[in-house]
DNA sequence: TCAAACATTAAGGCACAGCTTAATGCCGGC
DNA sequence: GCCGGCATTAAGCTGTGCCTTAATGTTTGA
């Protein structure tokens, strides 16, 4: 008769290339997962995993055996989520992926104080350069973006507003001016954002009048984690667009000069997107609309 | 996040009327039931069971919890039965009914090898002066039964072939007398058994050429257990209807001897059925081949 | 009123499941 | 051939879950 520790394990391990891998996600030693493994064969009478070289590879009665596995899972987790809800408790795993910059300093830090309430909540967040691509790795509830997807059916909830701005510092410019046109951008430093698959490296300005321009920059640095980017800017590297969000306070206190005042770029909305195969729970409510709360309030420095 | 154990402990509690037979059912003391079941609603956050004096009481959280947990068991416990087929394996639990003196005599001994030959089978063998009614009561995989039971829909597996005889003992014989016919019945000593609730005190009986006649006697002496019945009639109590299987090595060695030798009483067959809303599983299977190997088989003694 | 049955609390015990460490062997790539 | 990664085995450790015992209080029925 199996256990749902039992049930579990094998499911994380037919996500593993290898017994020593599902080692590492596990946070467990090698010989506990082959031990365990074997255990759990011996028990059975029956080969799940034939092991070997490259992809682990499932045994006929192992893969019917994990199939079986996950429905059962979803049922427990399932009546799990049930059973919370029916006591409006705020608890279990909650899987955020949000980007590099914007991930560490405006969703962990409500992570943190959310986390700190509720005793029984596991958060886990995930910070990642490709967080479309991530979506498609794995468990998650909650994505937090800067700037709408685009080609997506999720609904995309905005938590607040955000302009991008191009940037730079004001030694930079000192030392090299600024330019007056979009053109002249081409004869100064630029960097940029790889924050996911979109084209970093063309911009689609709107200038006074409402006349649009696409200009094709040529980057000279770059990084996939914006915050690095805005370091660079005050370190007087060059030009960036960054998001309002990120170098409000640098504006406000003369670090970091608008360039180009008078375009302006495409709006980036954070917004948040809520996993539409993943379970409907108070946990995931009550966060996005703390996060919505938080986010919306100007940024404290 | 539930654990098969929580699941399984509160169907158990469901089942019983109280905390304390709930806790005899599972061979624990009171404690441990009341303190689990306090932990869990502790953890859930939820009270699932109103504590008092007559049935126990599920809230509308309990009674929902626990028959999504209903679910999920069958769910495993089909898997597990699956994952057996697979392996050819012969385990887990095996739940027999059967009448007192055929279960004690033949049915055990027969459980007692195969459970020998299994080290992982559970052979659970419930004993009852009424099977029907056993059926109903709780869990059940195999009943077996002396005599066809009627208007059940449910197959009944002919075991063996049995008479049911008139006996009594010589030494009755050689004091008493014996009857010559049915009628001269009704002035000796006559004992029942009461194996069920067919009515034990009217006996079909067919004589020479066909004949049938209902005869209705007026027990002196009686015992839902079959075997101490024989061991009256061994002791001169008086007559008794006994079946084949019981009384064939006493008739052998004179011990009984026949009463209305040219008159029969109906068949009395061994029949074994399945429960048919319990799991098709190879253990239940392998057992009833091996309960009909044996019981065809002569007697030892 | 008393006894029996039930439920609960506090405190302590302990078995065993789930690891860990150490060692060894295999395989593939450079 | 060497190194790194993987899998396995043997032996040992330990934390904790699941009890137990002892005591107390409540309720019900005779």
């Amino acid at each position: 008769m199996f256990d749902v520790s039992d049930l579990r394990f094998l499911t994380a391990l037919s996500a593993s290339p290898s017994l020593a891998a599902a080692a590492r996600n596990l946070g467990v030693t090698p010989p506990a997962v082959s031990q365990r493994l074997a255990l759990l064969e011996d028990r059975l009478h029956l080969r799940l995993i034939e092991r070997g070289r490259g992809q682990l590879r499932l045994t006929a009665e192992g893969a019917y055996l994990i199939d079986r596995a996950k429905g059962v899972l979803d049922d427990i987790e399932s009546l799990s989520e049930d059973m919370s809800a029916r006591a409006g408790r705020i608890d279990g795993p909650l899987h955020v992926i949000a980007p590099f910059g914007f991930g560490r300093l405006r969703v962990a830090p409500v992570m943190t104080r959310f986390g700190d309430e509720h005793a029984e909540l596991r958060p886990m967040l995930s910070l990642r350069e490709d967080p479309v691509g991530a979506m498609n790795d794995g468990l998650w509830d909650v994505l937090v973006h800067v700037g709408r997807l685009p080609n997506l059916r999720i609904t995309q909830r905005k938590l607040a507003p955000n302009r991008r701005l191009l940037v730079a510092s004001a030694d930079y410019a000192r030392r090299f001016g600024l330019p007056q046109r979009p053109k002249e951008i081409a004869a100064h430093r630029v960097g940029v954002v790889r924050e996911n698959r979109a084209d970093a490296s063309l911009w689609l300005l709107t200038g006074p009048g409402g006349i649009e321009m696409n200009l094709r920059v040529k980057p000279v640095f770059g990084c996939n984690d914006g915050e690095v980017l805005r370091a660079w800017a005050l370190d007087g590297f060059g030009i960036v667009e960054r998001s309002e969000w990120s170098v409000s306070s640098d504006l406000r206190v003369g670090r970091l000069v608008r360039v180009l005042p008078d375009w302006s770029l495409p709006d980036a909305d954070i917004v948040a997107l809520l996993n539409p195969r993943g379970v409907r729970s108070l946990r995931i409510d009550k966060f996005v609309e703390r996060l919505a709360s938080e986010i919306s309030a100007p940024p404290m420095a």
